[in-house]
DNA sequence: GGCCAGGAACGTT
DNA sequence: AACGTTCATGGC
């Protein structure tokens, strides 16, 4: 298989994007931006059943080069068992306000919440489009009331997500004239949205502006680089640095791989 | 039913 | 710069 494949299940069940339906036969629904698509998994490769084959190629990022991340992976115990569980997992390459917006609801949030949280603003705001639904432009968002989203589920997030929404409508912010920013600058104008903290930030950066190195560490990641660094407390700025150095070029990647398998291997 | 979740913002030390 | 609190909601 060229370029390592994809192990299509994994990639959209490990918590990078919420709003993909796995139908009886095994194939996947959902939307790349405005793009339709229906795919499925065979031996590793990814089959277009319906949609366009480069808009698919390019939303699962297939050009990513997996042998080449594998051959950078770090060798410590719990990283290997997570790339043996893993293998073929990609990093998507999401659209950047779907991704921002998302990110910014799902601040103490469990995966499954995320998900019934972009159903409704997409069913409520969003765009129809071949049974399904795009997601809420940012105007559509702006012009939709604190109270509306609040009733989507978001509860106090909903005036984050309301604020942000209007900073992008506004031209206040572009979010793909700040594409070509170094990932440092890059994370500083992400932070500087409301509800979007360091943690949000690296999601961001990692899912949606192909900063393979940028390395999120939520309350799971937490306790992995924790246990990788025997187990004694450290502050989030010191796991940062520990993650920096002992995860490689391709760290977002690792965190990816790391993050799920702790969460299944928790069930 | 209690616990906790892919945190951020803000106030105190 | 490092901690403590508060903020809503729902899956499990």
């Amino acid at each position: 298989m060229r370029n390592g494949g994809i192990a299509l299940d994994l990639t959209l069940q490990s918590g990078q994007v919420f709003h993909w339906d796995r139908r009886e036969d095994g194939s996947w629904e959902g939307l790349a931006d405005a793009s339709p698509l229906r795919v499925r998994e065979q031996d590793r490769a990814l089959q277009v059943v319906e949609g366009d084959e480069e808009v698919a190629r390019n939303y699962f990022a297939l050009d990513h080069p997996l042998e080449k991340i594998y051959a950078d992976f770090p060798t410590d115990p719990m990283s290997a068992r997570a790339l043996e569980v893993c293998r073929g997992m990609r990093i998507l390459r999401q659209p950047r306000w779907e991704c921002l917006a998302t990110f910014i609801t799902s601040s103490m949030k469990q995966v499954a919440h995320i998900r019934s949280m972009s159903l409704a603003l997409r069913k409520g705001y969003g765009r129809p489009l071949a049974g399904r639904f795009c997601y809420p432009t940012p105007a559509a968002i702006a012009s939709a009331g604190e109270g509306a989203l609040r009733a989507c589920g978001l509860g106090y997030r909903a005036a984050n997500l309301l604020a942000t929404a209007r900073r992008v409508d506004s031209g206040a912010i572009d979010l793909d004239a700040i594409a070509r920013l170094p990932t440092a600058d890059l994370r500083s104008e992400l932070t500087s949205l409301p509800g979007v903290g360091v943690k949000v930030a690296n999601c961001v950066l990692l899912f949606a502006y192909e900063r393979l190195d940028a390395v999120p560490i939520d309350v799971w990641i937490h306790r992995v680089l924790l246990s990788m660094r025997g187990g004694r407390s450290g502050t989030a700025t010191q796991l940062a640095r520990y993650a920096r150095r002992r995860l490689g070029p391709y760290a977002g990647y690792v965190q990816q791989y790391l993050f799920h398998q702790a969460r299944v291997s928790a069930k």
